[in-house]
DNA sequence: AATACAGTTCCATATTACGAAACAAAAGGA
DNA sequence: TCCTTTTGTTTCGTAATATGGAACTGTATT
């Protein structure tokens, strides 16, 4: 059997305030049924809560609901957190499966920024960082990656600011072609870079957002078109997908 | 004297969580002597928050850390809200003390959104309804409220992506002078709208971030410029400053 | 008015958290 | 290298603390 929670009312205390969490507003017996505790038990667990400043009662009908004050100390541990060292080491893992360059770019206004990027290594030539620089989001794989992840009338905003052109040949500039895509990407949860922003590089991404800030990310594996298959692309596909469900998972997201 | 916590562990533990929150890293000792603690009792207690998943140790050099659990709870709490139906109310009360209308705006990609209006009674011609209508950041109180709240390369990035025409006489067109202004923006906690995007009309707005979600909003009171004088100004000024310091404090901001 | 159900308070009880002390395991100095 | 100091971990007798049954109050519902 699983040892002990060291401090019994511990799971009490916050399995109230998760419950809270979840269901919004609770009434009394309802918390204290759904967590198998005596009326008056859970009672003063809620007390405790309120005390504290974790939750509150409504005056009208006395239920009880959480306040922001989770909200404020998850802020304190975001504000802490450095999200390029915490992601690196996924990144690695990532370049060392797929042994292909990869890239990590944040949401700035209507543009990527890329922010970190570990290379291959023997890859021949080594691209001139890219760190600091910007790329639009309609033509790249992390920028359409981040943009399924918005609602529509956002993504027709942001289309609409950019100033959208055909880089390459391969450049989607037809809106409804290009919500087609976005539906696509949604789908299946990674986006496609067809050679459509530079001639010769494809790219495969996934977005993710960090909540308690004004945070949107993406991560991509970039390689010459030649090494990129249908075949090559779906291995690549399965890596970035595990990838990130275990930074999410990390995460708690 | 106050009434105490009706669990006193409560306190502990939260208190660790805070502390672990604030601090980001901490040792055993460092944390039972701030919160007055027994070694053994500050032991127990973090032993309880890691065994819930909201702290860890580091198993290079046993340090104490929270995890992003609370920020997953504070979440569900934030996914729960209804930004429009809990800033009504203070609305309604800023629109009472400045018998003005009052708009609340949302940021979507590069422009403001009109989400909620409180109209003021007897204005005679009531304007129609602007809810779900959109106007550009650079030449609106909102929008100079909610950008002077970004980081400066953000605010060229969306200057840059902005058509910048001048809509009015008063429209600011050079971006030396509106970085000034966004400056002064900064400064003061609120922005003016002088006659920027529409002639005869002047606003006072500012801005405010709702963590754990992608919310960037503002909100603003609207006048003719005839009633709209530098003492007037000044008057509202301290309403809108008292109404937004409300709602942080009930927010916990 | 009667009933049912929600939230609140009380209190004797034993369960639970407490902390001193002893232990283990690193880190730092001589 | 050895000794000292510091930090994390475990134990255990004890006292304080959380527990839950029951009684109480207030508010809808019939």
């Amino acid at each position: 059997m699983e040892n002990k929670n060291p401090i019994q009312v511990a799971d009490r205390l916050f399995g109230a305030l998760e419950l809270l969490a979840e269901h919004g507003d609770m009434g009394l017996v309802e918390v204290s049924e759904m967590l198998g505790l005596n009326k008056s038990t859970a009672h003063r667990v809620l007390n405790s809560l309120i005390y504290m400043g974790y939750a509150k009662q409504n005056k009208e009908n006395g239920r009880y609901e959480p306040t922001l004050k989770t909200v404020a100390t998850a802020n304190k541990i975001m504000g802490r957190i450095d999200v390029i060292q915490t992601v690196r080491p996924y990144l690695r893992r990532l370049m060392e499966m797929s042994v292909e360059t990869v890239h990590f770019v944040r949401l700035e206004g209507c543009e990527a920024v890329y922010i970190d990027k570990v290379e291959a290594p023997g890859n021949g030539i080594q691209m001139v960082s890219r760190i600091g620089s910007r790329l639009p989001l309609y033509c790249s794989g992390v920028g359409k990656a981040m943009l399924a992840r918005m609602e529509d009338q956002e993504v027709r905003e942001i289309w609409e600011h950019s100033d959208v052109r055909a880089l390459t040949e391969h450049t989607i500039t037809d809106y409804e072609r290009f919500q087609e895509e976005i539906h696509e990407i949604r789908r299946r949860d990674y986006a496609l870079d067809n050679e459509e922003n530079e001639v010769g590089v494809r790219c495969i991404a996934t977005a993710f957002e960090i909540p308690a800030g004004d945070g949107r990310y993406a991560f991509s594996i970039s390689a010459p078109a030649g090494r990129m298959s249908e075949e090559r692309i779906r291995e690549l596909a399965g890596y970035i997908l595990k990838i990130k469900a275990e930074l999410m998972k990390e995460w708690q997201l």
